[in-house]
DNA sequence: ATTAATGCAAAATCTTTGCACTTTC
DNA sequence: GAAAGTGCAAAGATTTTGCATTAAT
């Protein structure tokens, strides 16, 4: 088994897959939106992002697009799915590349999210919805801070 | 028993009341203090509001307050404990006039938010906090939406 | 009198929009 | 070459700020 083979079968090839994944979705795999799903998509792991972060991000790397640009795609992956929003501080939208039901730890102090996985949460009791409602998701968000309180134990 | 010795007693007066939740936050009692907590506090029952709404229920009650009076007004009381500051929608602070640990409903078709008391939640499982972090607070946001498959059952 | 609070309008953010230009299909 | 997407700058919306005026201690 060649590198070569196993890096086409296995390794994730960003373009390729970049463009696989808006096809997919039924947007058409410009350029720039190219750039910006490889950038949330294909660098493993999840992310948390704002849509000024990601600009400066894909402007790091040599991509040239507009923040209105960057806007307009965040919602667009939004509403085909691939993204979900997230509001956590006042001012501050975050565009959460793991779309499947999941929590958050929340450090206010530095403003870093982290998943928690939704198989990591159970509930012993709950309320029951109000009448006519059902409840069609729950979000936990877990708020943490440095413990100070050390001991070594 | 006369209805005045009642009403002294037991009846919520809003100003005096008012005043002397002013006084204990250390805020000076103004005019403009005065009517935005006698809305946000004496009304009965917990408030979920933004400064906009606050101002227009204020206004229309027909007490002149400058829009940037409430936002300051509102953070005055935040930081002082009288209210908790929620995000939950993109674009809007509520400021919940229950400042006990809680959760909420929320219904996003109409931005509803609804109070969940600490009592009614509990979790069999809950992950450990990152390495040197401690859990500092929960708060659970239960996505409600109507039930439109409502059988008579 | 002193000190703090208010109001206004202007500024600062973040986000959306309108329209000419460019790119993809 | 038709349809969709992009960029820019301008407009919107929400929240904050600077400073003269007004009110509370």
């Amino acid at each position: 088994m060649g590198t070569e083979a196993q890096t086409e079968s296995q390794a994730i090839r960003p373009y390729a897959a970049s463009l696989e994944l808006l096809r997919k979705v039924g947007l058409r795999p410009t350029r720039q939106r190219l750039a910006l799903a490889k950038t949330l998509f294909m660098e493993g792991g999840h992310r948390h992002v704002t849509a000024e972060q990601l600009h400066d991000e894909v402007m790091a790397s040599g991509v040239r697009v507009s923040l209105a640009t960057v806007y307009n795609a965040l919602h667009q992956f939004t509403e085909n799915g691939l993204l979900r929003e997230l509001v956590i501080e006042p001012g501050h939208v975050y565009f959460d590349t793991n779309v499947v039901p999941h929590h958050h730890f929340y450090e206010a102090a530095t403003g870093r999210l982290e998943d928690v996985d939704a198989a990591e949460v159970d509930f012993s009791r709950l309320p029951p919805p109000p009448a006519g409602m059902r409840v069609k998701g729950v979000h936990v968000i877990l708020y943490i801070e440095r413990d100070t309180a050390r001991a070594a134990a």
